[in-house]
DNA sequence: CTGTTTGTTAAGCATATACTTAAGTATCGC
DNA sequence: GCGATACTTAAGTATATGCTTAACAAACAG
């Protein structure tokens, strides 16, 4: 199994490549096949397959095929992990600026 | 000059490592020394100071040197730079999903 | 059945990453 | 000044990443 770090390691990771947020910015607009998401990257079909098995490993990008054609789509619940690990690093900070706020507060009344 | 989709690339990778949350999660509850943030991890010191380079580049961490210590502090303003990229796929999700949701009344209307 | 579309697999390669150890530099405390 | 502290620099190494081309497979269209 693949505990939170680890999916956290690879969802930062596969949102690193300029290619593969290109990718998911398209399937943001909706599901898209593989060589729609080829089409406007200059790079081989291979390597976009390549990208795209890092998007899935990261949970970010779920994929079926139906005949030959394989649909791609962004899982949002997967990317809202991420978002949240950087919201919790927020919040520590904006809780840390209270209590320094009401600490100088108090030296201020004292 | 660093254009904004290198940032995103160097704000992504260096939120990719287990190491570098970390010492971004120490951060977060407050400013740090190199060797306070190196206490923690199992690496050697100039590992530590190598993640630390990868932090700065990305700017999501900023430091200073007074005396012997080098101070370090997260750059709230860089990690929206990321937060950002994240809720701006999310808004045209959710905007595509209100036009699928008219749409879908419409038809219902009609 | 045959050719075209759509994707997959495999192998190879150049560069980048994440460490290491060893050796150096610049304070600071006495 | 002198030892301890807090980094810093340099060099080396093993593995990972981001491609490539070539060859293969499966499905649909005529």
């Amino acid at each position: 199994m693949l505990n939170k770090q680890d999916k956290l390691d690879l969802m930062f990771q596969a949102l690193a490549d300029p290619s593969r947020r290109s990718m998911i910015e398209r399937l943001s607009k909706g599901p898209a096949s593989v060589s729609e998401l080829a089409k406007p990257l200059t790079m081989s079909l291979p390597a976009v397959v390549q990208h795209l098995q890092v998007l899935e490993a990261s949970g970010l990008v779920r994929s079926e095929k139906v005949g030959r054609v394989r649909t791609c789509r962004v899982d949002w619940v997967a990317l809202q992990t991420a978002e949240d690990w950087m919201m919790d690093r927020r919040r520590t900070w904006e809780l840390r600026l209270d209590r320094l706020g009401d600490f100088l507060a108090d030296q201020t009344k004292g």
